[in-house]
DNA sequence: TTAACTGATACTAAATTAGTATCAGAAAAC
DNA sequence: GTTTTCTGATACTAATTTAGTATCAGTTAA
């Protein structure tokens, strides 16, 4: 069971390089190489960070991309949910066949914990809290 | 983003149906009607779950399936990994790409971290526990 | 001997994930 | 003012996973 799909592994990784590099613009092709990321494929990752407000974009020559707040305030949790949609544990489990009454049962609550639980952990992961890890340990390949 | 698939929801909520009919062989055609699981499709998972050894099988008329195991030894986490393999956050991230340590990566034991705790939530939550929850709420549909 | 079952396996369909390609337009550099 | 470097938008394909169907063989009880 993979949780996280490549979407989301490349935006994170995209926005610690990003992180790291406050200065200025950063074109998609620069972060392409240094990440190992399909060059295409993270035009379009960087599409979707730009219309969730993550990143700003400059168009033209001397243009590219940068972070657009605090990398404090970006979660991972928020990456999840632009890529892969809110977590959730089961579609259906207990809610369909088996609950008849899904505000009381106990089951919903059993799985919502889990659910609850997942959603805050994705939540203490910041991209700062990453790219301070990083600097601490001194392990990025390409800084 | 859906961490368990059909299989795994389906397969749960045929053990709990098992689990509920501890005495002699319950046919998959009965608990695909109980449980409006399409027949084949259960077909297939109990093969699984019988190859895995957490379901008994007879042959022939009167035959059927039933738990092979006490249903608090069935854990959730045991059926997600029969059908979807082992929790696991993310393949590559700050694995390949990232880290030149893998062993004292400070990022690798966050992931390693959300991952540990995920299991630890689906290993709680049994086939006995569910059963247990359910006849205390009396919410089963067709019990 | 027939009806009710599982065992095994091959197959199709739908959805999701991953990745590619192309064209238009903006801005800096020359 | 044209060329180069960049993003914006969008259409497309390929691969993989998930979901579901169908069939035939063999077993057992009535």
């Amino acid at each position: 069971m993979k949780v996280l799909t490549k979407h989301t592994d490349y935006a994170v990784r995209a926005l610690i390089s990003l992180g790291m590099k406050p200065d200025g613009w950063v074109s998609a092709k620069s972060v392409s190489d240094e990440q190992a990321i399909p060059y295409q494929f993270l035009r379009r990752i960087f599409q979707e960070l730009i219309r969730s407000g993550l990143v700003a974009s400059k168009e033209g020559a001397g243009g590219g991309v940068k972070l657009a707040r605090d990398p404090y305030s970006i979660r991972v949790k928020d990456v999840i949910e632009i890529f892969q949609g809110e977590v959730q544990v089961s579609e259906c489990m207990f809610r369909k066949q088996l609950c008849s009454n899904r505000a009381n049962c106990v089951l919903r609550h059993e799985i919502m914990r889990i659910e609850q639980m997942v959603n805050e952990e994705f939540s203490k992961v910041t991209v700062g809290k990453l790219i301070g890890d990083l600097k601490r340990v001194g392990q990025m390949k390409n800084p």
